[in-house]
Order: C-alpha cells, then sequence, then structure tokens
DNA sequence: CCAGAACCGATACGCTTGTATCGGAATAAG
DNA sequence: CTTATTCCGATACAAGCGTATCGGTTCTGG
C-alpha cells in the first residue's frame, strides 16, 4: 500500500473553503481554482476528491446543514433543564441565522436554495436538512405542548403544522435581512413575537377551542 | 431622423426571456446569446439595449417586481367591495407565488433574492419591491383592524410588525415549495392559519366570523 | 532497500463567456 | 434621389472555465 490520504477531512477542508467562496460570489461564481487556492491544496487534489464540480458543491450543502442542524443540537443539550418553551426559541433564533456570526452561513444557505429550485440533486440534498430541522422543531413543539398544560385534554395545535410554519418564517426572515430589507433587531423581534403568540396558544388554550 | 426603434417594448420583451432561462437555468445561468436567441433578437439588439449583462439582469428584476406588485393591486382593485381580510388573504396568497402557474415566477424571484445576497445593486432595487409589498400588506392589515373591532380600545397589534412576519412567512412557504419540501397545500394551509389567527386577534370578540 | 501503487502539481485543451468592433442595411429629412 | 444617421448582424477576441492527462514524488508492504 502506498501513501495514504485522509480524504474525509480534505473533503471537509475543501468544502469550508466552497462555503466561504460562495459567500461572497454566490455557488456558480466559485471556480475550481479558487476552491484549491482557498483549501491551500492542488487544483488536481481538488480533482482528486471531487470528480466533478456539481459533486463538490452538493457535498459543500451537505456539510453545512449538518453543521446548522449540529449547532442547533448542540444549543438543546447545552440547556437541557429550561422549559420546552424557552428551548424553542433558541432553536428558533439559531435556525435563523441572525446573528452577524453566522451571516455568511446563511448567505450560503440562501444561495443553494436558490440553485436548488433547479438542481434536482442539490434540492434533494436540502430537503433532507429541511426535514430534519421541521423533524426536530416539531419535537420542541410537541413537547412544549405536553408540559405547557396541566392536564392538557383540549385539542393543541398540531405541531407538525407549527413547526412547518416556524420554519418558513425564520427562512423568510433570514433572506429579508440577507438583502437588507430587515435589520436583524426587526426580524429577531418579528420571531419572538410569532413564538409569544405560540405559547399563549399553548397555556391558554381553553377547551373547546381548535385551529 | 433616421430608423427608430421602441426600446421600451423591446426592452421588456427581452426581460421575458431572461426570466424564462433564470427560470431554468439560474441568473448566472443566462447568457447574452441564449437570451437574445430566446427573445428573438440578434445579439447585437441585445447590446444596443443594455451596455452590460448587469444591466440587463437588474431591469429584469425590475421588470418582475412591477409584475408582481401591480397583479396583486389588480387582485384588490377586482374586488374591492369585499372585507378587508379578505382582501389581506388574497394578497398574501397572490404574493405567496403557490399557484402552479407562477411558480417560474416565484423561482425567478428566489433565485435573483439569492443573487442580492451578492451584489448590491440588485438588492437595492429587490428592496424598493419589498418595500411596496410590505407597505401594501402593512396598509390592508391596519384597514382590517380598523373595520375589524367596533368600539375597539384593546391595543391592536403593529401594523408594520404583522405585515413583516406576513411577508416573510410568504417568501419561507413559497422556496420551501419550489425546493419540495413542502406541497403547494401545506403552504397554502400555513398561509391561511396564520392569517386565521391575525384575524382572531384583531376582532378580539368571541365565537364570531372567520375566513 | 526495492518495487509498485497512490497521489499530486503542472500543464494542456476545448469550449463558452461577455464585450468590442465594424461594414452594410434601413429609414426619415431635405 | 441623396444623404446623414441610426441600427443591427456577424465576426473577432481575450479571458476564464471545467476537465483530462501525465511525469515525478512519496509512501507502504515485503
Amino acid at each position: 500500500m502506498p501513501k495514504q490520504v485522509d480524504y474525509e477531512s480534505r473533503r471537509r477542508r475543501i468544502a469550508e473553503a466552497v462555503c466561504l467562496l460562495v459567500d461572497d460570489h454566490g455557488p456558480e461564481g466559485v471556480t475550481m481554482r479558487d476552491v484549491a487556492t482557498r483549501a491551500e491544496v492542488s487544483l488536481g487534489a481538488v480533482q482528486r476528491c471531487f470528480r466533478t464540480k456539481e459533486e463538490m458543491l452538493l457535498f459543500a450543502v451537505e456539510h453545512v446543514g449538518e453543521r446548522i442542524t449540529e449547532r442547533v443540537r448542540a444549543r438543546l443539550g447545552g440547556s437541557p433543564a429550561q422549559s420546552a418553551a424557552s428551548a424553542l426559541g433558541h432553536a428558533a433564533t439559531e435556525i435563523a441565522l441572525l446573528r452577524e456570526e453566522h451571516r455568511a452561513e446563511a448567505r450560503v444557505w440562501l444561495a443553494f436554495v436558490a440553485q436548488a429550485a433547479v438542481s434536482e440533486p442539490l434540492a434533494a440534498q436540502l430537503r433532507t436538512s429541511y426535514a430534519a430541522l421541521q423533524d426536530l422543531l416539531g419535537r420542541l413543539i410537541a413537547e412544549a405542548c405536553e408540559s405547557g398544560r396541566a392536564g392538557g385534554d383540549a385539542a393543541p395545535p398540531d405541531p407538525r403544522r407549527e413547526a412547518r410554519a416556524l420554519l418558513a418564517l425564520t427562512d423568510g426572515l433570514t433572506s429579508h435581512v440577507l438583502i437588507g430589507h430587515l435589520t436583524a433587531e426587526e426580524a429577531e423581534g418579528a420571531l419572538l413575537t410569532h413564538l409569544v403568540r405560540l405559547w399563549e396558544r399553548l397555556r391558554a388554550a381553553p377547551p373547546g377551542t381548535s385551529v
């Protein structure tokens, strides 16, 4: 056996470079050469890791998706004792990528989403990420639902529906912040308002009302 | 004076071609040549209309933005007698571009939004479109607010805030539909649910009317 | 130490892109 | 009809792209 290389770590390193470049040129704007330079490897090395450019981009989205959901999960694990309500708040604001430090990640994500509307393989990749996030939100909502009411018997809002709306809202807010239509503060405000109303509906649900 | 040409109409025709191409290749994916072919003019003619590609794309976004807000306005003007509530419903579903027939427009819009996160001039153009839409929604909400309550004295929700959230929600839902994470029906359902709750909050009155 | 396999950097290639250029067609005024 | 001006189609061009190729280097197993 001759020379061996840790491809997995190299791929990740390249994916990071891709993200940096997508961040300020868009996905179509990144070139193999730039990626190689940014990742501090040669063009040949990049080609060895990914047979084609599309394959590389695909890996990059997957990478970002995993990083985001991972961070959300970490955020939840970091403070497990709190109420399900505040946990949900944390998760949502984390997903919204509103903080300045995650602005780049948000741009990357948005760029890929747009590209996905045109490239089916990319869309498939994103769907799994969205499914994971929505599932996570859904579970949190269901949990909050459970713990929010004492002898809960009134019909609670369908967690899946709520998760869908919440996820869509965060995505919309994020993109609006990115193009400068909203400030991060306005977006965060809107998000919190939405969440607060979700609480109100949960714990103040008088028996008989449904959605 | 020699040969004269109606540039305005030619520009519009080219913009339509751009939209068709953006729809299935993304904004970066359109080439001047393809545009010329699609618009059934020569490359030279396109170059005469737009000095540069970016100028052309910019005009195209502006064109789409106008078409959308125009359609929303038309929808409102078409049924002015109804309640402000249902008018808002119409406007929102119209903006969400959920109907199959507007799927292409939605893809174009999303593509441009993503590109705008990277190109400031584009972002500026989009901001004006968003501002127009948000303003419109805001006015409708305020109106519904007014007419919704009899002797209103309870604190009504801030129309601007509500408009922001609503607009973000529609955008998020649209993109989720585009990449196939949601079906059009699920998205429409989420949107209607959101609106219904907005009503409930407006006419804080007990079991009364709904949409 | 040696053979052979795995790797990689450099270079080459064909193609597409946006844009510049230019000669001729078209047209309205005189 | 002439003429001056506007337009446009074809062509040219340099740059940049993704990808293929290949010779040298590096390392592992024996």
